[in-house]
DNA sequence: GCTGTATTTGAGTGATCATTCAAGTTATTA
DNA sequence: TAATAACTTGAATGATCACTCAAATACAGC
């Protein structure tokens, strides 16, 4: 009975992901994502209830994201290490896994430090899943930990957040306008700073 | 002969650089900025011209405090590495250094992942700061290493810039709402990490 | 106590903000 | 083909945006 929608709705959500990422949630207004998805205001409204609400499903829509390219990395080698390594590579190289994007700061740690607290609801969210990227990782090094990869005193949950810092050290100074090789040493700098937690 | 100014200018710029350091560059309104300053838009404006122009100015004004206080914590030991340290852990704590102050992100680079191409006199100013703060690690690393605290074959202007990648992340970490105990782990995490760089 | 000048005031500018909603459109079902 | 229901349209809403400027103010030197 009813009229198809015109709009893909996971379509949608991939170009206001490029825009927020791209310009954040103040300086991306309506009218930018009128025109960068194509929607009037009323469908936008009837789709997404409001800017935050799309900004949210954005966020969660580009979560998942990364959440599989961090999985998808680490599953590169059967040694967790070496995954890690390729992971902040990826993250400093001229975008081996995403492509036709420029290194730029991750989406997540843009939206930490952007929003204050008249919009709580995603201060929330991008709490929650910055704490859902920590134990993904703290449970892969519990896994290699398992395997005798990592040595048994270390805290899988402590070692967790000092490498989610790297990630998030890494991705901020890749906003900078800065040589890529360097770039690329702080990668593998950063990827070796761990050694000591290894077993050898 | 003039009427006497009644706004102390440095005054009125440590007030700027709190609130544009809590809200950002978007967020921030002139009549924020009014209220917190105690200023009528005619006189902002004839002070600082316009609102970039203001930010532009607090940014200045926090990447001199932020250097300051970089290089008191390096002196406080003749031993650079345990400056460094304390550094560390003086943004990861509850303040040490800057009193009544929660840790948050810092200014420079909640303004590299906010500005975009539109502000790009913004975008040059936090670039360059960020370059300077890199070079006075750099001339600091270069002083210790002469002094044979760290390892000859060591390129202090990489290492300088891995340093900066530690404190980038743990203040961007220190924004989220987290555990203030992980946090502290974490400042000591990242001091430790470059133990492989130094003489013993 | 004038006069001159730097400073402050605050109402007002047009532009843009997020959002609403009545009307129009389109495909399916009866 | 007519009725129905989901979707889209785009003009309009009031609020807020950065910014302007003529008038009021306050202090110096005379």
């Amino acid at each position: 009975m009813p009229r198809p929608a015109r709009h893909d709705r996971q379509i949608a959500l991939d170009k206001a992901v490029d825009l927020f990422w791209e310009r954040g949630y103040h300086a991306t207004s309506m009218k930018h994502l009128e025109q960068a998805l194509d929607m009037r205001p009323g469908s936008l409204y009837a789709t997404f209830g409001s800017k935050s609400g799309l900004f949210s499903e954005a966020l969660n829509s580009y979560a998942r994201q990364m959440a599989e390219e961090l999985a998808g990395c680490l599953s590169t080698s059967d040694n967790l290490v070496e995954g890690f390594k390729f992971y902040l590579r990826s993250l400093a190289g001229p975008c081996l896994v995403r492509e036709n994007r420029p290194p730029r700061a991750c989406m997540l740690i843009k939206t930490l430090l952007e929003v204050n607290e008249e919009e709580p609801a995603l201060q929330q969210q991008v709490n929650h899943v910055l704490d859902q990227m920590e134990q993904l990782l703290a449970a892969e090094l519990g896994r290699a930990q398992a395997q005798g990869e990592i040595r048994l005193e270390v805290d899988c949950a402590r070692l967790a957040r000092l490498l989610q810092g790297q990630v998030i050290g890494l991705r901020s100074f890749a906003q900078r306008d800065t040589n890529p090789e360097h770039l690329a040493d702080l990668a593998e700098d950063m990827g070796s700073l761990f050694e000591s937690y290894l077993i050898h």
